[in-house]
DNA sequence: GCCGTTTTCGGCCCGACTGTTTTCAGTCG
């Protein structure tokens, strides 16, 4: 059993306690380990091994027996009587906005409910109005919540997002009682998908504020509507939150409204050890005025962290010793290596894509059109291929464009891990980028040697969107990303970050700890049109939540150190 | 259930909103 399907287990015992009306602080305890757990960057099972599980954090000796025994035999008799204990359709029934467990308990007691369907049927007949504690609108909200679980309970991709919330934004600060606004909450933090918006506000008169915001037309429903706080509904079904401060709040209010939970509840601990209390409008009974969020960072002995890294994985440690790494932007991008064109399955053709980077100010492009075998995508057989690295050396030659091209290849990695070029073909590239796009269901180990194969090739530059997931749609398939990484730096292999919004691949929580091996970055776009080189900033977004800087990134890196590099790899 | 240079017992982050109540519990973030 590893790591990940023991943290659900231990997330899941927490919610069956927390049904069954356990002490909250013993629900909590098991969040927290699981929580903690997530950061154990070592092998779960040489840390079990060598009895080191008590020195995680949040994990003493009752949590520590419970892993031993699940990583020892794959299952746990405590686990087991738990969920036995307890009808699953309860499970469903705590995704109903508005319900939590004590109410979750009193319809279980008094109706006997077990399900949505049956909880759905009791509120149609009256009967949950007249419990104590419930009432009508509790009902009517219960009926609410359920009709649009379905629809609403999915995320949003963080690109997706900001395309709905940056225009509601532009128009509140159109208001003449908006002082200012900013995107707080994990749109903020730029995680690759988010589950609703959180909009704050500094004004000195938040009534009109409130009331515009309820009434427009991109509101589908008003959930709650308060002087500071309101949440409606958006016509695409996602849930925004605005909260609106005094301007001399803001500051506190936007440390706490980004989040994460995780980042928040350990500063609010720094602040109380160090006799202070945090909320989100003061740090008391400090007199000091605090205006930024530096200033808050600064009070409490921190150095400031950027959003993107207010994860809870260790940026509090590196904002105690001044250790934070100056974090890879946008502007240093100077080209991008993995793009498409009319030749295999793009829409606009090479020079229009290098007309694209030259406008957006890079140095150099890298084309890299699929490999033969990915018929589906119109891949280059040799013959195209070479003719496209002809046409590239006269493009370059011209100097038409200021900036340069490479030539290289999306080469498919096949079933056995050989790639689908032979040897004198990818020698004539500048570079080799290499994927799966076939054969999705291989076992672990077998994708884990396919990979690794692929990756000693000695023409291999770097590894595509290593574990082909597609976010809010389709799993990753199954590897070893430990191993898959050994390998990528034991042979001196770039892996990439595929910049595009669905795949955001390698995901950002594997970069801190790869890059500290040595592992290096290239941000790729995966365009496959013109517009599509813009993914480049989602990339950025995953590469600063992955803790990188300029210097992991190849393509942040000057033109010529590129060019040397590539031609020594 | 975890934790401890005040503690091995008694805490554990904190505030707004809703809907139910007549002063507050539950839920949520």
């Amino acid at each position: 059993m590893d790591k990940n399907e023991i943290i659900a287990i231990l997330e899941d015992i927490a919610t069956l306690m927390e049904l069954k009306g356990e002490n909250p602080f013993k629900v909590r305890a098991y969040r927290t380990a699981a929580r903690n757990l997530e950061n154990v960057e070592e092998d779960l099972e040489s840390v079990a091994e060598e009895n080191r599980l008590h020195e995680i954090p949040g994990i003493g000796k009752a949590i520590e027996e419970k892993i031993t025994t699940l990583l020892q035999t794959d299952q746990l008799p405590f686990y087991e009587d738990l969920k036995n204990s307890i009808p699953p359709g309860l499970l469903e029934i705590l995704n109903v906005p508005g319900l939590g467990s004590k109410k979750i308990n009193v319809l279980y007691k008094k109706l006997k409910i077990t399900s949505l369907d049956k909880l759905k049927k009791a509120c149609e007949k009256g009967k949950v109005r007249k419990l104590a504690g419930f009432g009508e609108k509790t009902e009517a909200n219960i009926l609410d919540g359920i009709a649009h679980l379905e629809q609403y309970s999915k995320r949003t991709l963080w690109w997706s997002a900001m395309v709905m919330v940056q225009p509601i934004v532009e128009k509140l600060k159109k208001l003449k009682q908006v002082q200012e606004v900013k995107i707080a909450g994990s749109l903020r933090r730029k995680l690759e998908t988010v589950g609703d918006f959180d909009i704050l506000i500094a004004s000195s008169n938040p009534e009109p504020i409130m009331d515009w915001f309820t009434s427009q037309d991109f509101v589908e429903s008003v959930i709650a509507k308060g002087s500071t706080k309101s949440s409606i509904r958006l016509n695409e079904g996602i849930q925004a939150d605005i909260r609106i401060v005094p301007k001399e709040q803001f500051g506190f209010a936007l440390l706490y409204f980004t989040g994460s939970k995780e980042h928040s509840i350990r500063l609010r601990q720094i602040a109380k050890d160090k006799g202070y209390s945090l909320n989100e409008y003061a740090l008391t009974p400090l007199k000091k005025k605090l205006i930024t969020e530096t200033d808050i960072y600064r009070a409490l002995g921190l150095t400031y962290i950027p959003p993107e890294l207010r994860e809870n994985h260790g940026e509090i440690e590196a904002a105690q010793t001044k250790g934070l790494p100056h974090l890879i932007e946008e502007s240093d991008i100077r080209g991008v290596f993995h793009n498409h064109t009319t030749a295999s399955d793009g829409h606009n053709t090479l020079e229009q894509m290098v007309k694209g980077a030259e406008e957006l100010g890079w140095e150099y492009l890298g084309i890299a059109d699929h490999s033969k075998s990915s018929f589906q995508a119109n891949g280059l057989d040799e013959e195209s291929l070479l003719e496209q690295i002809d046409q590239i050396k006269k493009i370059n030659r011209s100097k038409k464009y200021k900036t340069h091209i490479f030539s290289g290849t999306e080469c498919d990695i096949l079933k056995n891990g050989n790639l689908d070029y032979a040897d004198e073909i990818l020698k004539q590239l500048d570079y080799v980028v290499v994927s799966v796009h076939t054969r999705f269901k291989l076992d672990e180990k077998e994708m884990t040697k396919r990979i690794i194969k692929a990756l000693e090739n000695p023409y291999t530059t770097m590894l595509g969107h290593m574990t082909g997931r597609l976010l809010l749609r389709r799993e990753p398939y199954l590897l070893n990303t430990e191993k898959i990484i050994d390998a990528a730096i034991a042979n001196g292999k770039i892996i990439e970050l595929n910049a595009n919004p669905q795949r955001l691949d390698m995901d950002w929580r594997l970069w801190h700890r790869a890059k500290e091996k040595g592992l290096k970055c290239s941000i790729n776009p995966d365009a496959h049109s013109v517009e599509g080189l813009e993914f480049f900033r989602a990339g950025v977004n995953i590469a600063r939540k992955g803790w990188l800087t300029k210097d992991d990134v190849l393509n942040a890196w000057p033109l010529s150190r590129v060019k040397k590099y590539l031609s020594q790899s």
